[in-house]
DNA sequence: CATGAATGAGGATTCATTCAT
DNA sequence: TATGAATGAATCCTCATTCAT
């Protein structure tokens, strides 16, 4: 219906500014009328959407981790060997952090930030969960070291977010050859 | 001077009161009159020891900053090897980052945030010269990775900060044992 | 459209009492938020219709300058000798300047006073345009002295605003036969 | 004595601090503490002095017109015919506004303004009795337009006031030619 | 659904003034 | 007498949110 992809259009404009906005200046100092202004709506129109500021960016924020976890599973089969499996998740989430900058930025910015909700964040790692079945299967095996969840993602999957900062700060530039170590480095810290 | 000693006292209060609302609300919804009445002080006086607010936040990420550097070098002896060298500065960052949470964290929130000036951040990983001095000493030993020290800081050293955040989220406590864990992943991630 | 009339109304409002609490107070001792109350808005409306405090005087000025000028030649004619004509833009400006004291003592402060743009003050005494006109063609004639504008419009015009002031202090008052008078030393003061 | 002396030099630092200032800035825009630092002098100091802002400007207010009374009568000999004595008056006037460029734009503005308190201002045009004397003997001599005091103010005195202004706008520059010419329309609007 | 005008509550900052020394 | 540190009270301005249309 034409109507109601108009709606969910302005929705998704509301939740690019926010991205945008907030990656540029902080929540603070991104008021709700520019967030309005950049997506083509009045202020009030945002309040027909989202309760408030806090659920306009609780929300933001979910629908970038949603994408963020189907864009790294979409390629992912289950029976692949411990290593081989990894290397796909470990590649997807890569691509994933270099190519979409903005949401990976966003994400980052929200997980080491008191700006959501305890309870939109409170799941943690959980949406990995395919990730954390390999690992599982990958210590049964005697391939991965018996080490917690939480441990060898710190290790093998965090590691790409200072990267992502480093590189949006121009400290540094993350190549294809870059990838290729990094892509080592992760896998050295967790494999047996 | 019982004078000077004062000045040094409110000073120091101001940056603790910073340190612990920011920590806890965020730069925004840290208003500067919390900031005064948790330092006992009025909110003009404030701008006796900081220009305005950013200067206030810079000045007291750079004073963490260098707390953070002095604690981590200083029991390192350069002429130790290269794995007792760099385990003996990992402990050091990693005792400081788990005993210091409310330095780390906040040093944590300002580096994946936009609140501090660019200038404030611009020095990158530069203060862990001695570490970046280690591990080229590494590489050209052949016990090193060749890699970017962005990378290998990465992989080794910032997987602490996720850590730190999971415990503060009470998803995950750092034991002991934990610890001895993470420093291999930590050395297997950047060993040759 | 009623909309429109009554955002026109409340910048009017809100220009009415700038002037009248300017006049009575000075520019500073007049906080917004006063102008606000006696305007019957709230202080955020006030940023609706003037960027700050600056514009919103700078353009108060330039409103009531606006309505000095229009009224002082309403009725004015070109084609009248260089005494009656002078005589009738004369008497418009003191029948301004006496009538519409709010204005005049407005005009006046900010005249003297550095509380108002350079660039909206600019103009000087152009907007007196068509009695500048005539004093060039008194001087071609010889019936005006042969001296700089201002130097006229010092000795014939300005006196008014010193008689205004005068009489807003209760020392003077300015009846119909003193108004005569001043007119006569006006016009001596510039005749040739 | 050295001690009184110094005293002296205070008060006097301040008064020519706030009269730089205000003139530059206007009354509001001159803190304490500026006039504080341009005397060379703590903010706190100003107090033994005088009571607070209010009683400084006055003082200042005060100061300055003394000054500029004893200034224009300094040479003064009751003897002279009316147009020289008026003209020896006239000339120390115009001396004193163009010569003492900060004193007069500072009197200029706090007759124009209300930034000086009733009472201190209450006194008018008194100050210049021997000129109101002088021209009372020419109304008697039938000299002078037998009109009051102010209107032979406004419109002989007052206009040099204008003069300075328009000189500090950089509107126009006041010549030694210019000012003959001033005189002659000061004395043409008195002069029966 | 959509809006723009309106606002109350709050925030950063300034400043006249005081006070311990 | 002189001061610099300290502050409470104000001031300008912003912004999330609402409401009449």
């Amino acid at each position: 219906m034409a109507k109601l992809q108009k709606s969910i259009d302005k929705r998704n404009a509301l939740i690019k500014a926010t991205i945008e906005l907030v990656n540029n200046n902080g929540f603070h100092a991104t008021p709700m009328s520019k967030i309005a202004k950049m997506a083509n709506v009045s202020p009030a129109t945002i309040y027909l959407y989202f309760e408030n500021k806090q659920d306009l960016v609780n929300q933001t924020y979910l629908e970038v981790k949603t994408k963020y976890t189907s864009f790294v599973f979409e390629t992912y089969e289950e029976n692949a060997s411990i290593k081989i499996g990894f290397e796909r998740i470990w590649k997807r989430i890569a691509e994933f952090t270099m190519n979409e900058c903005e949401y990976s930025f966003f994400l980052n910015q929200c997980n080491n930030t008191p700006i959501i909700d305890e309870s939109s964040r409170k799941e943690g790692i959980k949406h990995l969960q395919p990730l954390l079945d390999l690992w599982e299967r990958g210590r049964k095996e005697g391939l991965i070291k018996p080490f917690a969840d939480h441990i060898l993602y710190a290790f093998s999957i965090n590691p790409l977010s200072f990267l992502l900062i480093a590189q949006k700060q121009e400290e540094f530039r993350l190549t294809k050859t870059r990838i290729e170590e990094a892509f080592q480095s992760a896998w050295d810290s967790i494999k047996q």
